[in-house]
RNA sequence: GUGGGUGUAGUUCAACUGGUUAGAACGCUGGACUGUGGCUCCAGAGGUUGGGGGUUCAAGUCCCCUCACUCACCCCA
């Protein structure tokens, strides 16, 4: 080896051991069982684009594209960026392969890591993974009250406690500059008193005053304008008829007239799911409706909708142990002496051949220790056999769980052994 | 990017106001049982006290720098 230094994850990035993949491939196994009963389809897009795509989408002045991509230039001088989130990748793949000319609605997920460059903390990391859909097409509340339906479903399939579904209308480019211009004149006079964040982003983007958590700003906020009050006619009566769907569905929300997302793509319906149990970071999934984003791609009106989960919060709040005990237990073959050992590799491989996980000890150990190890990997069965067993051609085969053990001939202990543990298996 | 807290065996933690060879539990390896797991008992391996510098006769302990983790701000999934 003689490695000179060690070799650490840089900051903000998590290996993912096996313990804890299984709770991972839990939570990615429902959700695809559940966009598979809602129609979804997966795509799977690169992880990075060209930086534009991003700036354009998310927002110039959104604080992820003012400081938080990881963007650099290739060989060849391009500015790429890894990507922050995952819908403007998928909108640019709907354009690109002409998804926008099948019959609508079209609806995709996908899953993997996104990038941010953040300070890491507790449910924050700088590469960090979600699950997430886009449904593009209708323009109808039923859409929106679809996908919250089925994100609801999702959550309670997995059995998460206690979170908690917020949401909120932002209208849409008929009455959000209207929103806007309402919110600029009512903060201008009160500059001064805002914090220094909001000071700066007040003209260019007023709505997340709103989202300010400095107390300061909370108070100055209480009287004003709110955005049910700016939502025209076609925007109310989209948000109504979201709010009676869920009511009819019994899928539990409230409206929080102050939830203003990061992302500015985002025009009419918006939406959080979050818990108490995370700390600062509680946002578990959010997501909304994007009816312009498609067209300011310079593709044809097409509304659109999507969601996002993040993973690492999301296994945070799953019960301890989930998603375990699926694993078969293996049979063990212990083996004593040199012959017998390359015979107890050739069953091994039999077993796995005939579809049962098998191990054995490696290292040529005692009994003793062979024994403790199979107990360990959780073995139902183990097969023995040493100079004793390869002479009288019978090997002795042993059920951890009742302690009894039977002879079989060297022939069928495959087969046997095979026959227990998938019986046991159960 | 800003502020607070914390870094000691693989893991969770000890070590009085600086003072001999840095301990325990769990885990790991072996033995008691020389060919049979879990329980028990015994033994062993395993640490440049995150890294670097400084103060001191003496630093895990005090000071500075750095890195990481953590909480909050910020931001968001």
């Amino acid at each position: 080896m003689g490695g000179e230094r060690k070799f650490r994850a840089v900051r903000g990035v998590k290996d993912i051991l096996p313990e804890q993949v299984a709770a991972w491939r839990h939570v990615e196994r429902t959700f695809r069982e559940v966009f598979a009963l809602y129609g979804y389809g997966e795509i799977r897009v690169p992880i990075f684009e060209e930086t534009a795509l991003f700036a354009r989408s998310i927002g110039e002045t959104s604080d992820i594209v003012e400081k938080e991509m990881y963007t650099f230039p290739d060989k060849s001088g391009n500015s790429l960026t890894l990507r922050p989130e995952g819908t403007a990748s998928v909108v640019r793949a709907f354009m690109e392969n002409s998804l926008d000319k099948l019959q609508p609605p079209v609806k995709l997920f996908y899953m993997g890591p996104m990038f941010r460059y953040e300070r890491p903390q507790k449910g924050r990391f700088r590469q960090f993974h979600q699950i997430g859909c886009e449904f593009f097409g209708v323009a109808g509340p039923e859409a929106d009250a679809e996908l919250l339906q089925m994100v609801h479903y999702a959550f309670d399939r997995l059995g998460v406690p206690g979170l908690k579904l917020k949401i909120n209308s932002l209208g849409d480019g008929e009455c959000r500059p209207k929103y806007r211009e309402a919110l600029i004149d009512y903060f201008r006079p009160l500059a001064e008193k805002l914090c220094e964040n909001c000071r700066r982003r007040l003209e260019a983007n007023p709505l997340r005053v709103l989202d300010c958590k400095a107390a300061s700003c909370r108070e100055l906020r209480r009287e004003a304008p709110r955005t049910g009050d700016f939502l025209c006619g076609d925007c109310g009566n989209h948000f109504q008829a979201v709010k009676g769907y869920l009511e009819e569905w019994g899928v539990p929300c409230t409206v929080d007239s102050e939830m203003v997302r990061g992302l500015d793509y985002y025009t009419r319906t918006t939406f959080e799911l979050t818990s108490d149990r995370l700390g600062s970071q509680d946002a578990v999934a959010a997501g909304g409706r994007y009816d312009e984003l498609v067209e300011s791609f310079g593709g044809p009106p097409t509304p659109g909708l999507g969601f996002a989960l993040g993973m690492e919060r999301l296994v945070l709040l799953l019960p301890e142990g989930a998603g375990g005990g699926e694993r078969v237990p293996p049979v063990f073959v212990a083996a004593l002496g040199e012959e017998a050992r390359r015979i107890g590799l050739r069953y091994v491989t039999e077993l796995r051949r005939k579809g049962v996980p098998a191990a054995l000890d490696y290292d040529g150990r005692s009994l003793k220790s062979q024994m403790r190890r199979a107990d360990r990997m959780g073995a139902r069965h183990v097969l023995i056999l040493g100079d004793k067993e390869l002479e009288a051609g019978r090997l002795l085969l042993r059920d951890m769980s009742t302690k009894e053990q039977e002879e079989v001939s060297i022939g069928s202990a495959v087969e046997r052994a095979a026959n227990l543990n998938r019986k046991a298996a159960e």
